[in-house]
DNA sequence: CTGAAAGCGCTTACAG
DNA sequence: CTGAAAGCGCTTACAG
């Protein structure tokens, strides 16, 4: 760790300091900023001009020791290249920025060694509470842990635990609005792109594709993982439009995937929402900017962010309560990307389907 | 602001138990939790195992206290949602973790005021340093007080003083390699793209797109301003392709802009890289993953961020330090989205021009 | 409304 | 190498 110069000790105006110059006493001046009421208004303004004039700084640090809280909570995620985690953050950063607070922010990278290294350290920082997107892996014991140190937690977006709050998505809603949809534009031979590790969010939004295409009737196996790495994704698209398992419409794990089987697509030569429908998922601010505009289910990540800071503030202030779920609703934002399934001579039969056209 | 229970504070593990525990002084477990080696290797394993056993967590607070100085640093940034600011968090959070300290994220919004706010908590919260990248409008006076108050500081990607570290890109040498690529495939009329507030970052690249296009002879007039709101930057683009300042080529002022026109252009019926030709400002992710691919001046932000970070380190360790600045040098990286100016009939005269082609 | 005093959990000289 | 003591800057009862 660095070793830093002391200059910055020297000459600190404190708390006492104030009081002398107001000529009041120490415990008056305390009240004055934690804005008591009572203290009286002649005094009050009296201190505010001595620590105006004395430029002196509240110490936070010296505080929190008393108090035994801090004002900070920590925000643990997987990874920060994935613009859905940015607006998540946007949305617990207003909260918490709103209550006063201020978020010490980590990253994962999606590794439980490291995530349990960042957590010691929230401790010793003396966070009042952590808001975790908890990395793949991550054993349900963590949360066990995490009671008995009494560090509040919110899990977001994936949980490990029942016996603990969280803020996520009804994944299952998201995938039947995706499936619907293009069934509704008469595809049947639906295949759903994922990639990425494995974790509470991953399958939910397995398991709901399995059902919905199941409740249509429709094949629900078609499951096929693409690379992990953004730039290989283009390189599957191959996959989803040739060879036994040939598709006419894709449902993506999310938008970063519908963004590179897009590119993967167009590489082929293939038109989007005409030769073939893509459907995302999450609707980040790429998928109206993207041409042909992306159908994506929207899940509204900043609200996401936003429940779960306000999920942590109520624990604050009431850690004896129940463990609450917040399961935001998705909604199928439908623009270019999906369209009527191309009727192609010998096909089994042309059959009018009926269009749902669901969302706005 | 919340008002907690006080739960946690009782039966925490204080370095004196730690000490009790292990049969020693808390002065000597002192020095173990610090790694001094004035302490024989006999007692540092039995301390360990007491905190071991006790489960003793540090408390960064109190030390910090005594110690002045919190392993804190503060960032804060105008925005989160341009991926050119996640990936330079993630260059500035890679250095700061492995310096054993944490960052506290902001956000300014760009507005001053709130900048005023943000960075005030920060000292409150008793952050041993600031990476700042200064809203629009800032002046420089903030810079002064900053030196005032004792609050090491490095400006980055804009800056409002020259007494302050600075890490940046060579924004100029990059408009240059911009201008000189599409000049080099045969463009005269080549415009500038640009949005957002004005700070230094803009200025400089405005005069860069200048110089270059007068060292080429070229009219540096055509400068447009587009939306500033993402998902109306397509709208402007009829601006570049009709009318008395019709251009062959634009260059963006970052990928955000590039993504938007991009939009647009595609929207009028136009192809790019064959009618029209696009160089972006950045080479953010989606650079690679839009179609066509687009190519852009590489700013390197996670080196940016980690550049900065090292300039902060070093202050921390030697304020008396001169003011220093990082000046990356930009990379042009040539993909799909800027081809051979399409020579008309009708045009002055069909000319050889020399290809250039810069980077790999 | 105000003052004197104790204490939050650590680190830092200072003696031994 | 170890112990006793002071102090970082605040907050919190407790008397007045």
């Amino acid at each position: 760790m660095p070793n830093f110069s002391e200059s910055r000790k020297k000459n600190r105006v404190t708390l006492l300091d104030v009081a002398r110059h107001a000529s009041v006493s120490r415990a008056t001046a305390s009240l004055v900023i934690r804005k008591s009421p009572l203290v009286s208004s002649e005094t009050r303004t009296k201190v505010e001009a001595a620590m105006q004039e004395l430029g002196y700084v509240y110490n936070m640090g010296a505080a929190r020791l008393r108090a035994d809280r801090s004002l900070t909570i920590g925000v643990v995620i997987p990874n920060l290249i994935n613009p859905f985690f940015t607006e998540l953050l946007a949305g617990i950063d207003r909260i918490i920025d709103a209550a006063g607070m201020v978020v010490i922010l980590v990253n994962s990278g999606d590794l439980v060694a490291r995530q349990e290294t960042l957590l010691t350290r929230m401790r010793e920082h003396g966070v009042d509470g952590v808001i975790l997107c908890p990395a793949a892996e991550t054993g349900m014991s963590l949360v066990e842990r995490m009671v008995e140190w009494d560090l509040p937690l919110v899990q977001v977006l994936r949980r490990v635990s029942d016996d603990c709050d969280y803020a996520g998505v009804d994944y299952a809603f998201g995938m039947r609005q995706a499936v619907d949809h293009l069934a509704g534009l008469g595809h049947r031979d639906i295949a759903f792109a994922l990639h990425g590790p494995v974790h509470s969010a991953y399958q939910e939004r397995v398991d709901g594709f399995r059902e919905a295409m199941s409740a249509r009737g429709l094949d629900p196996g078609n499951i096929i993982r693409v690379p992990t790495q953004i730039a290989a994704v283009a390189e599957a698209a191959p996959l989803f439009v040739s060879g036994p398992r040939r598709s006419s419409a894709v449902v993506c794990f999310n938008d970063v995937v519908a963004l590179g089987l897009s590119a993967g697509l167009y590489d082929l030569g293939i038109t989007i929402g005409r030769d073939f429908s893509l459907v995302g998922f999450d609707d980040v601010a790429d998928a109206e900017a993207m041409r042909p505009r992306l159908t994506s289910v929207a899940t509204f990540p900043e609200a996401i962010g936003e429940g779960a800071a306000r999920l942590l503030l109520d624990r604050l202030e009431k850690p004896d309560l129940a463990p609450r779920k917040l399961v935001n609703a998705p909604r199928l934002h439908i623009r270019q990307s999906s369209a009527y399934r191309q009727v192609q001579t010998g096909d089994e039969q042309k059959m009018r389907v009926d269009v749902l056209r669901q969302g706005n």
